[in-house]
This record gives C-alpha cells, structure tokens and sequence, in this order.
DNA sequence: TTCCTACACGAGACTGACTCGCGACAGCGG
DNA sequence: CCGCTGTCGCGAGTCAGTCTCGTGTAGGAA
C-alpha cells in the first residue's frame, strides 16, 4: 500500500514535470509511516532519524506539496492556529482546499444527521459538525491548475 | 442576541465565583461583533481599538474560558498547526473538547451523507468529513467539573 | 462603606512553529 | 554529457501563543 502510493506519487511528478528527488520520497515515506496525523514537524523529526541532513524547510515544503498533489490530506486539530466562532449551535463549514478560507453553512438535511454510537470507544458525543471540503467561487474564478 | 449572551456569561460567571470584570466582558463583545471565525489576535486588535490597554495575553486568557463555557465555539482552520493525514479516503474525527485528542472514525452511515447542494454559492464540494465532538474516555474518568 | 482575599490583569520576555531569501545543487530532457 | 529549471540547505526572520511575576480589582464579609 505504501508502495503503491510512492509509484502514484512518482507518477504524478512525472505528468507534472516535478523532480522526483530523494527528498520528497523519504519524506513521503515518514508520512505514511507515522500514526495518527503528524504534525510537520514530527514527520521532520522521523525523517531526520534516518537522513539528518534533510532540513526542515524542505520537509515543509514538501508535505505542502503532497497535500495540493492529494497524496496527503490536511487535518486540523484544535489547540493551535485556533479560531473563535461566534456560533454555538450545530453548523456547517465549507473549507476550501486552495485558500484556506472557511464559510458557515446551514441545512436541515447534514443537522439531522444520524449520529453513531461511540460507546464502545468510551466516547460521549456532545455536538458535531460536517466539513465540506473543496474550492471556494473566488479560487474556482481564477482557474490556474494548481502547481 | 449580544445582550442576552452577555447576560448569560455573567450568570455563569456568578454561578462559578468567577469575577465578572469589564476586560471580560468587551472580550465577549468584540468576539460577538466579529465575523467569520477571528483568531485570538484579531480579537486582540478590535478591543485594542477602543481599550487600548487590554492586553494580549488577557484576550487569549479570556477567549479561552469563553470556549471552557461553552459561551464560544472553537474552529479550526488549515493554515496553522497544521497536521497531515495519511488518510485520503471518507473517513470522520472524535474530537476531544477537554484535550483536544483527535481519533479517526469509520461509519457507513455518516460516509453515505446526503450532500447539499452548494452550486448557488459556487463552491465546489470535492471531499467531507463530520466532525464529532466530545469527550474521550481518558477525560471522562479523570471527571473533574470543566473548570 | 470599608476591608480582605482570591483571582485576574498588564508588561514583556520567551518558546516554538513556520517562512523567506539566496547561493549551491540535482533531476531530467535533449 | 550539457544546460535548464526547480529544489535543497542554511540561517535569519516573523509570528502566534505562553509564562512569570508584581500589581490591581471584583465581590463577599463585616
């Protein structure tokens, strides 16, 4: 599986006219061999383990690249970066993938959502929301294929 | 609306011996104001604007316990604190609200969501997640009152 | 009203995350 | 093997967020 996503990764630079440089597929490696969404620079600290002398600006670089390209998604967790909503109420957000911006949405149908059980997992679920991920009007407008 | 949250804060603060004090409330009242999803510093810089010496820390401090009292929301967008997901695929978040833990969740139901229709605001859904959040099991047996 | 105490506040230094600019270097196509 | 183009490593710079500590103030008690 790790395999597989190296050759689409390869694949991809190649269509794209990127170099595939040792770099990118060491910190590509790291990636997908570390558990539960690293952050930038815990992946750093993986690759440096085995390759010391790759910076840490190359690996930011790099994960920056693997996220636009799609080969890695980009999580977010509270705690850092953090942002304040006025709402408290159960509420959408459209999230776009070039921009960064976020946008509130409402609708019925994704409030009404069948929550599932998380009892098991020791989990109490208080609130929810649903995250739609894709590509605001403005960045749709200014159409470049993206790098 | 305002007034009724401020009313509100100061209930819950009287209910928890916690002082109610003026850089409390213009903190609330600037969060209120602002549109979408304001950072900390841009709290910060709209009470700047007419108390000058309120400081930053404070803001911070204060925004905090709003969200503690469950009086403001967090969101968190891409951009900072950034972490990144080896998954590609469907998949959704528990999201602890007391130590911010986040674990991956696999549900049929939740992948089958019915998805709205965004094309009146042009944006283009590409991907989702749902967002559930919580208490994880380790903070719900060391259960202290949310301070 | 005045006093008391616990908590909050302000200032500013500090930490750690992230970015930028630049000269050197390495894929890759020819 | 050569040259072009984009990447790399470095180190300094920027920015968000936190900590410490001495001072101030809200709110309850007298």
């Amino acid at each position: 599986m790790k395999h597989e996503r190296l050759r689409h990764f390869q694949q991809l630079c190649r269509e794209r006219g990127l170099p595939f440089t040792v770099q990118r597929r060491v910190i590509l490696e790291a990636a997908l061999g570390l558990g539960n969404h690293p952050t930038a620079d815990q992946v750093h600290e993986a690759v440096a383990a085995r390759h010391p002398d790759i910076s840490r600006a190359t690996v930011y670089r790099n994960l920056e690249q693997l996220a636009r390209l799609g080969i890695l998604a980009k999580a977010c967790h509270p705690g850092r970066g953090l942002r304040y909503d006025r709402r408290t109420d159960v509420h959408h957000h459209l999230v776009c993938l070039r921009c960064d911006d976020v946008v509130d949405l409402d609708d019925e149908r994704l409030n009404a959502l069948p929550l599932p059980d998380t009892t098991a997992l020791g989990f109490e679920i208080r609130t929810f929301g649903v995250e739609l991920r894709g590509f605001c009007r403005r960045c749709r407008e200014k159409e470049e294929e993206p790098r």
